[in-house]
DNA sequence: CCTTCCCTTTACGTAAACGTAAGTTGGGTT
DNA sequence: AACCCAACTTACGTTTACGTAAAGGGAAGG
């Protein structure tokens, strides 16, 4: 079994995003990594933890919003109330990213016209200036 | 023709943001109400900023990327150069946004999953319990 | 052994996006 | 006229998500 770890330096690079962010992640519990001595040892479920913040991030969430958005992930074992409310999140975020989606797909269409508008107007000018 | 005109309380109640975020918004210069004296008057036009501002928001972006995104909406009247750069930017924006929805896919999809075992914990307690 | 790196911790600094309090103004009501 | 309410300005406070500087540890190379 080939354990794949990384340092800190390969995931920044990796994600592109700075060690001090990710000692910021780990700081608020996001991230566990073990330890050789001081030096932060990740592991591939530690990576993929990383990964999700950030995608979490790009979606716009606060890192509050991407903690929760992982923990939907990981059904830690809790009583009925608990997954209750748990299947209730889960159908929350659903309905936010729907929304998402809806802003997104104006978005580009409005993206579309712009861009027809853009290229109409440089048509213009080529066939004036010629 | 009917001129419809809001108040900062009616975009403000509408939109679901405090009259403190408007004036901020117009502080940036991205938004510039008429006056009937001291008081704000938005119109239509100023109506919409203010929803794209917000849709922008809810996908994540700056308020700096909100200010970008709106002005890719109304073309001014620039110099070729500034119109390939605002197709370019045009492109990264859909780019962006394109990104942003496979996330939005890929995020839905493990939600699914995670549903689907919150499910299947839920009937294992109720078989077992009874 | 000394220097060079990269890692580490600690701690103060900062930009963005408002929140909030304090005091003012102006229009409508009793 | 007195009062209320909402909008206004000014200005300082706050939260989030890091940036950045300072000071030190350890291993690798010359």
């Amino acid at each position: 079994m080939k354990q794949t770890t990384y340092s800190i330096r390969d995931l920044a690079t990796e994600f592109d995003v700075t060690p001090r962010s990710i000692r910021f992640y780990e700081d608020r519990g996001m991230l566990s990594p073990r330890r050789a001595g001081q030096q932060r040892v990740f592991d591939e479920s530690q990576r993929v933890r990383l990964k999700l913040i950030l995608r979490g991030k790009r979606l716009g969430f606060s890192l509050e919003e991407c903690q929760q958005l992982i923990n939907l992930y990981d059904p830690q074992t809790g009583n009925q109330v608990q997954l209750q409310s748990l299947l209730a999140k889960i159908a929350e975020r659903r309905a936010q990213l729907c929304r998402q989606r809806e802003d997104i797909d104006t978005t580009l269409r409005e993206l579309d016209q712009a861009e027809t508008r853009c290229r109409a107007s440089l048509d213009t000018r080529q066939s004036n200036t010629h």
